[in-house]
DNA sequence: CCGATAAGATTGTCGGACAATCGTTCAGGC
DNA sequence: GCCTGAACGATTGTCCGACAATCTTATCGG
């Protein structure tokens, strides 16, 4: 705990269970107290309390009244939500980005090298890091940051379901042709081919992620009412 | 005070400045201290600041680190930035939808009357009114809560402009005629004729969004804060 | 075995306190 | 006179302790 605060206190709580979620020590589905983290952090409770907020506002955890926060674990149904909104933002990212990434796609291309030579590895963890970039060079380069965040919010509520579906050597074949179709297009200029064939690939992760078995899911439930602030 | 406290004191809070800010009290970029509704609602710093941080996720507010927040106010790059956003979803919501309110699309048609109604009177506000629902009545049809709560969050992000451009009575009659679009589409079961009436009408309203004065935009950002600016 | 009740745990809210940071003002140097 | 910079006030960031409200769990009785 010999952190140089360098950052707020918020930012380092909040990275630290960032990290944990991401290395899986905190599960989808596990509760998470305030006072838990007050004591290991050595922080206050209002600092863990935020960083608990911040962390639901970015996906990555839940929320529920008077019943603390835990560690996101979307439902099937949720999952399909999901992918209907990430599919029609990453073919805007990708109308957006294109026109870019076709006078300059020496950074597509090489990703796209770095993907196959992943592939023929074998190093899934590679893979998975590097589909991660894959996606975040497109939404990066559309340059609109609304689109950017709200992916990125929707990546982090799925980095857990991806991760199990990434690591899986029978997919990566078929995974990573749809990423080289998706470039080729993309160097073809060919606009509606990359939206198309992006479509297909976000399509075909969401099967896959509804391939797992149920213990990887939420039980389905009834929506939380959240705000309703119109009248 | 003499509330009868059903709800938690930060949902209150939030309520009151949600309602502070439809009704024009507080105006865009206008900045907000805690202490001024510490005392004002009679509740806790901590209360406020959660209510704070709600409303900026929701996107009514906006926070800045140590600089407090203020109501949010867009720059016109991050009209266009929110618009393309809400052009994709909002297509994506009469996909989703059409199918439903083809099949009982008396709430769509009757909407439709009272649009014209509205028009025929010239009743603006009644028209604004009814403008939000419209909108509303696609995102809710389409059963996915996210996509409705994303949508939700950018038109919070609007109101204000979008209410800006709709009392002006000069398009109106335009801005019906393209739900009377939409919703004939619907009708005749059409989903690509829906999809594009939508987008038309969406990028219809960043044009008329983007048609008013500087004042009412944030000025755009810049990394170099050199120049001096004083009015 | 099941439901009701009591005890415990956890969150929601409060009030105060201090440090860190920002914006402004004002004095001094060029 | 104008710019630089130090002091000041205002505001946010963080911490602490306390209590009420609510949820969870354990216990008890039918």
């Amino acid at each position: 705990m010999e952190d140089t605060d360098s950052r707020s206190t918020v930012e380092t709580v909040a990275d630290a269970l960032t990290e944990a979620v991401r290395t899986g020590r905190l599960v989808p589905g596990q509760r998470l107290t305030e006072s838990e983290f007050t004591a290991r952090l050595g922080v206050s409770r209002s600092s863990v309390r935020e960083a608990f907020r911040r962390l639901t506002a970015d996906g990555l955890l839940a929320a529920e009244p008077h019943r603390g926060v835990m560690v996101r674990q979307l439902s099937r149904a949720e999952v399909d939500n999901l992918f209907q909104v990430r599919g029609a933002l990453e073919a805007l990212a990708v109308t957006l980005a294109l026109p870019k990434l076709h006078v300059a796609p020496s950074a597509l291309v090489t990703l796209q090298s770095d993907l196959d030579a992943a592939v023929d590895e074998g190093n899934m963890n590679r893979f998975s890091q590097l589909n991660g970039q894959f996606h975040r060079l497109f939404r990066e380069t559309a340059e609109n940051p609304l689109l950017s965040d709200t992916l990125t919010r929707l990546s982090n509520s799925l980095y857990w379901l991806q991760f199990r579906v990434l690591v899986d050597r029978s997919h990566v074949f078929e995974t990573n042709r749809q990423h080289r179709e998706v470039t080729e297009c993309v160097v073809a200029n060919d606009e509606d081919g990359a939206r198309t064939a992006m479509l297909r690939h976000i399509e075909n992760a969401r099967k896959l992620i509804q391939s797992l078995p149920d213990d990887h899911f939420a039980p389905p439930k009834q929506h939380i009412g959240k705000n309703a602030s119109m009248a």
